[in-house]
Order: structure tokens, then C-alpha cells, then sequence
DNA sequence: AACTATGATGGAATCGTTTCCATGAACGGT
DNA sequence: ACCGTTCATGGAAACGATTCCATCATAGTT
């Protein structure tokens, strides 16, 4: 009903009309040599017809396709969409475009999703990889063995995969230097699953620091809301002597200020609270919430660079995180 | 250094180790007719050799590249980032990859994307158009010709085009109801360049409920958190007779938190605040926020289902909006 | 028993591009 | 004037899949 579906526009066309042959054509269009009189010629006739060049025929020739794609656990994550803005604008300076999948944080549809790269024939994958590590040897072999140039983001589970994390360890440090210098000394973590080198961070700050580390103040949870509030609630109606809460990530934070109102306990005045993640609500919170900033945009950028730039080692990066004081945290009153 | 980068097996790798010609391992391989010996012939040695197939030798010869083109403003919006969860979820049930790129409500880069999305073959796009329509004629005019299959989301600029949006009209209506009921006469729209139909939908909602429209009251701005604020600040320094707002999205919404804030403006004492967007902070607000939802993971959900299902008609559905009454919201005290 | 209908099968063309290679012209040096 | 070098140029072969079409065998019909 479309009327006649026009043929697409090819090479050939172009050849034909400015007189050439098509390996000339192509010459020209990709910046190879040619006689000025002819380049003149093919670019004419080229715009004359309207001609775009196929990816499609390109990246069969030379057995790749351009273009990204990006594994991450939760889109709606503010954390993760501003990772994928990071590479998103990495990837537009170098007009390759990027494909998205969610993970869900499941190793199984993580799995799949690789294949479907694969498929795709994707040679550039940047992956926050579902949990810390416990399956990544095998749902990422297959990409390795077909050659993926795959960079990991957020967090490291292969040594032989370049990666570009923030510096957690150090933000739980800092974090926790914090705390303690307010006086607090029973001090919970709120992990997601998978966390384990935060996790191992947090109770090294805290030997470090002089503050024996209590294995029943580190609660685990899932990626969703409800399982975050869930393990919030829980920790905050079993351990009344819990003074101040580092909330590993945004989902567990905005979980922690949900269930502390719904269970009467005031911030700052009850318990103190340290949220990762920097995302506009923790300013507009009652009170503003004092996080540990991570660069979510900077990660995504630098890892695209990474995936990106062909003539690189393995190498891991790790950009700083910053404290942002606000106002979830006071001096110890129980 | 990698070791001999082995070659991809291809079909005809299949076709020699099974002992069959590569059309039969085609048949096969994509459901068609065979004898169930050659079936299991061919099965065997695919599972044997790890065969996947290529796309790009698929999609070249089909002439389109399967997958969907997601044109989004901004990925950094909860309201986008969650329309495009529901895009990917949808094109997860039909094993589609998504490639995804952010406009910045920006036409000039709109049109570079639409470019490469034609280049790479792509042969369906939902897009949220950038601004309302203005220049969505030539911009989108090249798409169309090429045969894509465009489904417009969250904005309708063209009518030859299916669009998926929420009913703002009656979402901006009941919000004025409530406005209204609560005896605020002085009622400003902030507004985001290009929402003239949310626009509309206001002024037309306050003369239908008997309330004179000032056109003064209607401002606007660009979609970045500065100018948003800048907007925000100007009307509460201006115009102090206003005693309700209703900003017309969630960036818009947080910078009027922000703003009020920092003028000493209290929500609700001074002036109301209904905002546009469910976002998970509204609830974690102090005061929690009054807001007009839109079923944004719906509208992506269902946009996809326009675009993948093909034998459908240009038609447009529009998705009822909901007011969820929060804290932000009083009577009109001065 | 001859002939047709049916179904399985493989060869080859095709999609649009890049790139290798051969060809021929122009040019400079001896 | 001859030869070797350089350079522009076009033909043709990939790349990996699908699909048309011809071939052949087998079963079914008269």
C-alpha cells in the first residue's frame, strides 16, 4: 500500500551514474586515493542519488560491526542510566551506535544477552557483570573465545578483562572515618548481593579503624525495592543498638529512609545514614542525605574509551569517589 | 597474542561436517522441511562445531536488519529510563536488540541519529520526538521514505504516524479539579519548550472550571536542571500571588523543590506543588509530592508492540494518567 | 508397468560492501 | 628512446546467510 517500495540506493547506482567502477567509488567515499576530477565526480553523483552507504554489506565485508553494546543490571537504576549516558556520549563522539540490554543482575539472561551479541557479531561489549564473580568465568568465556573486546564497568571479576571501577574502598574508608569520628561504633552495611569486595572493604575500614567488625551488622540484599526494604526494616527492628547505616547503593538508601520514617526512627537524630550514590533526590531528601559520590557518567565514559581505543592492555582503572556532606549524619546520641 | 584467532564458524563449516549441502543446514536451522535423519544429522554437528549463525549474513540478505532504534531526550530522566525498561522488556520477548540514542531534545542531533539508524538498516524506530512538532515534518521526513517503521512515544507531532501517550489532557485536568477544590485561583504551569498540548490542556482546564487564564502564569523552560531552576526561581520571585503550581515534569518538579527552598517558599504553606511523573524520590520528598503518574514503562511497552507488530494501523492510543495525592498540596492560605 | 505427484536435497545466485590484483597510462631518469 | 616506478582505475573475489530452481528418488495412481 506504500506504493513502490523503492529499491535502496547502492554502490552501484553510484558507479553507474558518475562513470566509474565501484571499487572507485568506495575508494573515494573512504578517504583512499583518487584523481581530484573523479572524486569530484562520485561525490556529485552521490549526492545527486541520495547515497548512504550499507552498514550492513560494510560489516560483512570486514567481518565486524561497529557499534557497542552495553550490559546493564537495571536501566531505571539512576546510577546505571547515568553510566549509560556516559557511554552514550563517548560512543556519539565516535558515531558508533550502542545497543542496550538489562541484566537484571541474573547470569542467565546475562548469558543470553551475550549470545545475541555474538550473534550480532558485536565486537565491543562494556558489561556491569551480574554478581561479584561467582559465575563470570564461564557466562563469559564464549565472548572472549569469539573475540569481543569486552571491558567490565562498576565492578571487577576477571583479571584478565579491563576494567574501569570506582574507587569503593577507598569511599568506604572515608565513609567510615566519618562515622567513627563522630562517635558512632555500631555502624551496618547494606549490601546488595554480589558485593563482596565492598563488603570486605567495610570491615577492613573498620579494623583499621579500631572498631571491632560485628558479621550480624551486614545485611544482604537483592537489587529489587522491596527486597531492599525488607532487609532494611528487618535489620533496623532487630538491632536497636545500630547507630549509623552505609546504604551500598541508591535502591538500598531510598529503602532505608522509606522504612526508618515508616518505623519511627529520625535521621540523623536515631541513626545516622551514608548513602553510594549521588542522584538528585539525596539533595531534595528530608534530611539531604550525606553520600559517597561515585563518577556514574565518568565510569561509562572511560570504559567506552577503553572498549573503544584498540591498542590497549588490560589494564584496570579506578576513579575517586567523593563524601558529600549534607545532613543524614549526626553525633552518636544513644 | 591472542592465539590464532580462529575463524567463525560458518554454515558451511555445518554443512561439510554433517555431510549436506548448506541450503538443507539452512532448512533446518530455520524450521523448515527435511527428513528427520538429515534433522538430526545436521543438529548434531551444529551442537558439535558451536554454531551460531551470523546476523549480518541473515539481516544482508533479508534485506533489514532486525532490532529496534530507541530515540530518547534524555536517558538521565526517570521518566525516559523508565519508558525505555519497557521498551527493552518488550523486545526481550521478541529477542530484538535494542540500539538506543539520547536526542537532548535537540532536532540537528535527532536528525544524525535517524541517519545512522537508516544506515544501519534498522527497520523500526519509537522515538520521542524532539520538541512538538515544528520541525518533525523534514526531520522525520527521510525515515519514513526509507521504508522505517516509526512509532512516536510520550509526544504525537505527526499524524500519519502511530503514537503511544498518556492522556495529559486528563491528567492536567483532574490536577486542576483538585487545585482548584482547595480554593487556589492563582495557578502557574511550568512548562517544557515544546509541551505546547500540555499547555493548552491547562489553560483550556482552567477556563472550563471557570477560572480566568493568565498568560503570565505559563513559563518555560529548556529541559537542563539550570534552567529549570532558573525558571522556577524567576516565577516565585515575580509573581508572589501564585499559591499553586504544576510543573509539567519531573526535572521541572525537582527544580521548584529546590527553588522554593532556597527562597523560603514552604510547600504547602506558601504555595502547592503538583508535579508531573511518579518518580521514587516524590515519595521521599519532604513533603512528599502530589503528582500526576503517567504509566511511563506502559507507554514504552506498549510503543514497542506498535513497532514489532506489523500488520497494524496508523493509530494512536493514549494511556490514562493518575493523581496520586501526596503531602504537597493545601488550601490556598493568602 | 508407466506416469505423475510429492518431497527431500544441493548448486548457485543474491544481498552491498571492501579490497586484492592486474592493467594501463604517465612520468622521470639514464 | 627505453625502462622502471608510481599512480589511478576497474574487475572480481570474498564475507555468511537465504532462497529459487533443478534434480532425483520414492510413493501413489491408473
Amino acid at each position: 500500500m506504500n506504493g513502490p517500495m523503492q529499491r535502496r540506493t547502492t554502490i552501484k547506482d553510484v558507479a553507474e551514474a558518475a562513470g566509474v567502477g565501484v571499487a572507485t567509488v568506495s575508494r573515494v567515499l573512504s578517504g583512499g586515493s583518487a584523481s581530484a576530477q573523479t572524486r569530484e565526480r562520485v561525490l556529485a553523483a552521490a549526492a545527486r542519488l541520495d547515497y548512504h552507504p550499507s552498514a550492513l554489506g560494510r560489516n560483512l565485508r570486514r567481518q565486524r560491526t561497529g557499534g557497542i553494546g552495553l550490559l546493564i543490571p537495571d536501566i531505571t537504576d539512576a546510577f546505571y542510566a547515568k553510566l549509560t549516558d556516559g557511554v552514550l556520549s563517548c560512543a556519539r563522539s565516535y558515531g558508533e551506535p550502542v545497543t542496550v540490554g538489562v541484566t537484571g543482575d541474573d547470569p542467565e539472561r546475562e548469558a543470553e544477552l551475550i549470545g545475541a551479541l555474538i550473534e550480532q557479531s558485536m565486537d565491543r561489549v562494556i558489561a556491569v557483570p551480574s554478581r561479584d564473580g561467582e559465575t563470570a568465568g564461564e557466562t563469559w568465556a564464549p565472548a572472549l573465545r569469539a573475540g569481543l573486546n569486552v571491558v567490565f564497568a562498576d565492578r571487577r571479576v576477571r583479571a584478565d578483562v579491563p576494567s574501569v571501577v570506582a574507587d569503593d574502598a577507598a569511599g568506604v574508608l572515608t565513609a567510615m572515618e566519618y562515622l567513627i569520628g563522630l562517635g558512632h561504633r555500631k555502624i551496618a552495611f547494606l549490601a546488595r548481593h554480589g558485593q563482596s569486595r565492598r563488603v570486605a572493604a567495610f570491615t577492613d575500614a573498620l579494623t583499621s579503624l579500631g572498631v571491632p567488625a560485628d558479621r550480624g551488622l551486614v545485611v544482604h540484599a537483592r537489587a529489587s525495592r522491596d527486597s531492599a526494604y525488607a532487609a532494611v526494616a528487618g535489620l533496623l527492628q532487630n538491632r536497636p543498638d545500630v547507630t549509623a547505616l552505609l546504604a551500598g547503593g541508591n535502591v538500598l538508601g531510598e529503602a532505608a529512609v522509606l522504612a526508618a520514617r515508616e518505623l519511627d526512627v529520625r535521621i540523623p537524630k536515631d541513626v545516622s545514614l551514608i548513602m553510594f550514590d549521588d542522584v538528585p533526590w539525596a539533595e531534595l531528601c528530608s534530611p539531604p542525605l550525606t553520600v559517597v559520590a561515585r563518577p556514574a557518567q565518568d565510569l561509562g565514559y572511560r570504559a567506552a574509551e577503553l572498549a573503544l581505543r584498540q591498542g590497549r592492555r588490560p589494564r584496570t582503572v579506578a576513579l575517586p569517589t567523593e563524601l558529600v556532606v549534607r545532613a543524614s549524619c549526626g553525633p552518636r546520641s544513644r
